[in-house]
DNA sequence: GTAAGCGTTCGATGTTCGTCGAATATAGGT
DNA sequence: ACCTATATTCGACGAACATCGAACGCTTAC
């Protein structure tokens, strides 16, 4: 994972199903909604009772879900909602957010 | 079953990861954007390549989730949107299945 | 260059899900 | 009464999922 390791799909191949079951996790949901503010977050800052693997895995679903983007910072790592997503699927988030 | 068989939860008992999981699916995706007129349907009317026993377990699902209201006419089944969903969670089932 | 920090990947495990066909139940028509 | 149409329930099945701990890889600091 040199620089560019995270794949994030293309927002066009990203499908309203796999949207909202990526937004069906609780945990999931709270990590998309504790990104509302647009601002980006470590991975140590999400209050998860979780191992490290599994948070690992959520981020990879959303990610591939095209609902956020993460981004290495040395040897952590940020997390921030990708922004395309509201041209994709216009107000779903705002709503799905909004309500959680 | 004789009149009041299907059980419909009652509205705050719902969740939002449930909801949206409900609405995961393509087909129960499918069958709430068809109901989108407020308009009720019966069972034939779907057009589904699942078995009538599949039907009729994503009906549940849908019904579990305070999407849909199942109603009894006769020997064949009429379905609807639940009005009260809207209040639950507002302006969801609209943006959904708008993007739908 | 060696060690520590941090996230990912890899099995493994138990659970939930979507699907089916067969059996069952209920209501209507003959 | 019987048969038909329609929907539900009941196993059963494989696939997908959430979770974990252990092993791995990369980056930075010492």
């Amino acid at each position: 994972m040199t620089q560019d390791a995270y794949h994030h799909p293309a927002i066009d191949d990203v499908t309203l199903p796999e949207v909202l079951h990526a937004l069906s996790d609780p945990l999931r949901l709270s990590i998309v909604a504790s990104l509302r503010d647009g601002g980006a977050r470590g991975w140590g800052e999400f209050e998860t009772d979780v191992a490290a693997s599994t948070l690992s895995h959520h981020m990879k679903v959303l990610r591939m879900a095209g609902l956020i983007l993460n981004r290495r910072e040395g040897t952590r790592c940020q997390v921030s909602l990708r922004p395309e997503i509201e041209d994709r699927f216009p107000g779903l988030l705002a709503t799905v957010v909004g309500l959680a």
